[in-house]
DNA sequence: TTGTAAGCGTTATCAG
DNA sequence: CTGATAACGCTTACAA
């Protein structure tokens, strides 16, 4: 059933159904309402895929998932929230969202993104990741003409279409949080500080201490993997460093949660001789025992904000905010508290 | 750049260039390497909309993940899993994936479905969920002659092209291993039981009772919600019963997580007092004190089945197994063992 | 083996 | 306001 023939049925020529099934502009009354008609009783919905070729506009947004090995669930999740603040903006806005995973290797070598746009395949690109982006990606994107925006990541030293989480703002508050607490020895186990995200909070971390008139020691700063062994391992480590710490903030939940299972197998009470904070708001923060204080990212208005710029970007609304930082909000649980308390 | 540039510069006509680049059939040496220099010389990408209005295939494999409400994060985790296995199968044969996220409600009333169909968006579509989906729905599908695949889901009472998880088996696998440490009383904490996979494994518990020569006691069955206050509160319900559970297998992790924290502040010790299972092998099951014993599911390799099985169907080679169980593992922590060890 | 031309279903331009 | 008609870029008979 195409548009040819509701054109017939209506007794009007093609142009005319087109005119009615689009705009409703500058057509009779009368002959508008016979093609509605036809357009109800041949139940018509449009070819998408020739209205593609004759508009060349595909209303299709790419998403790219970047991965990096080893797969880690928390990323999963946190990445999940955001697809699913996207979805909500494209779902309202008539797009579909083409989803993909690869890891940043396959992104940079097989140049899939140059390629797909060469393809008109999508109006625009979104890329999702935790890891630097490396700059000739991003400037291969914009001389194709390009639509793009960077989501929960960057290009190290250069301002571009990004939209993050304020990580350094919200490991400051923590630390400021602990210092009020009472704390002056807080050390830091932090992921690898080649993400993106773990960078920014170690920065947070010394920043934090720095304002609050406390002293930056390498000896309390840990960098660890992102997993809750690697919590477990760096805690014990930390406990052999004199004078010990009396907070420990974590670069995210596992971390925190791998932190305080170390500490009980020492035989301390958490927060009673040390206090313990995770990062993401996880699930997982709810069920360690003392469940985690930490600090929650709002992952689906990043994805909403990051969907609606973009597609303000294609149709060609200029979007003023190039680079947004969203604003993280402390949770406060049991793991924390003052000291001997 | 288009096809067309591609034969001048190669001194060919159009249909030479098309068959050169598609199928290097009929086509004589020497024109065949000067097209292929122009294809190279240029950088040609195919115009992928017009390669679909062309062929009349799209390429695209769209995924409706069926959301219930209100969003669960386990739920999330374990779809993402699927996903990355169907995208490892679409990436492979060329595929591009399209991800919607909708309500069962959104899905049967608007019928987008049916409606993308229509306006030839996709080749075909997998539906990701685990609550039962309406026959009609199917129904529609098949009218419409649409390659479809249920994945983790079902239409109950009827065999379609679906594949699923062995949670029954599972359970059952489970409530003999907790026989053969010992105990005869054996609870179950589930999910909402209409909930397809959660109704599986309440059968499962009831076969599996059964095989082991058990008593099934409705007193010993508590159906709550997903999250982990749940599972806290249907475990202080069942300590209240007499005689007492000596083991509680729980719908899933968090509900296992909530009844384990439950026993903590009962003064029970665990697995001593009392054995807690889980299922999913969800991250927080390594978390808890003690680690949970739970089951691990097959999550990538159902994303990779269910991709393989219909791009089959779309490109016409018929797929036997329109049905697929996929078994589960039994992974043994620390939340089980014998009663008073 | 090759070129020509007729689609594929729209949109959009341009006379009338 | 309306109807032809030319794109859009490609595939694929069909004819040469």
């Amino acid at each position: 059933m195409t548009l040819k023939d509701v054109a017939a049925l209506a007794g009007v020529s093609l142009g005319t159904a087109s005119r009615v099934f689009n705009h409703q502009e500058s057509v009779s009354p009368e002959r508008c309402e016979r093609v509605r008609e036809a357009l109800k009783k041949l139940n018509y919905h449009p070819h998408a895929v020739a209205k593609r070729l004759a508009t060349g506009r595909t209303n299709v947004l790419r998403l790219y998932m970047i991965q990096e090995y080893p797969i880690l669930p928390s990323t999963w999740g946190h990445y999940l929230r955001i697809i699913q603040g996207v979805i909500c903006v494209t779902q309202a806005k008539g797009y579909s969202l083409e989803l993909d995973i690869c890891s940043i290797g396959d992104l940079e070598k097989k140049n899939v993104i140059i390629d797909g746009a060469g393809m008109s395949m999508f109006d625009g690109v979104l890329l999702l990741g935790s890891w630097p982006v490396e700059y000739w990606l991003i400037v291969e994107i914009v001389k194709n003409n390009l639509p793009y925006f960077l989501v929960n990541t960057r290009v190290p030293g250069k301002t571009l279409n990004e939209i993050e989480m304020d990580n350094k703002g919200a490991i400051i508050e923590a630390v400021r949080y602990l210092h009020e607490l009472g704390h002056s020895r807080i050390a830091l186990i932090s992921g690898p500080a080649g993400q993106i995200n773990m960078a920014d909070r170690i920065d947070g971390y010394r920043m934090g201490l720095r304002q609050c008139g406390l002293e930056i020691r390498d000896a309390l700063q840990r960098e660890s993997d992102f997993t809750i062994q690697g919590g477990y391992r760096a805690l014990q480590d930390l406990w052999a460093v004199t004078p010990r710490p009396s907070a420990v903030v974590c670069g995210n939940d596992h971390l925190a949660a791998g932190a305080l299972r170390a500490a009980m197998d020492l035989g301390l009470t958490v927060p009673r001789d040390v206090s313990i904070m995770g990062f993401d708001n996880h699930e997982l923060a709810q069920v360690t025992y003392p469940a985690l204080t930490t600090i929650e990212q709002p992952c689906q208005e990043l994805g909403i904000t990051a969907a609606e710029r973009i597609i303000a970007l294609i149709e060609g609304n200029e979007c003023e905010n190039l680079r947004t930082i969203m604003p993280c909000k402390l949770i406060i649980r049991e793991s924390t508290g003052r000291l001997g308390v």
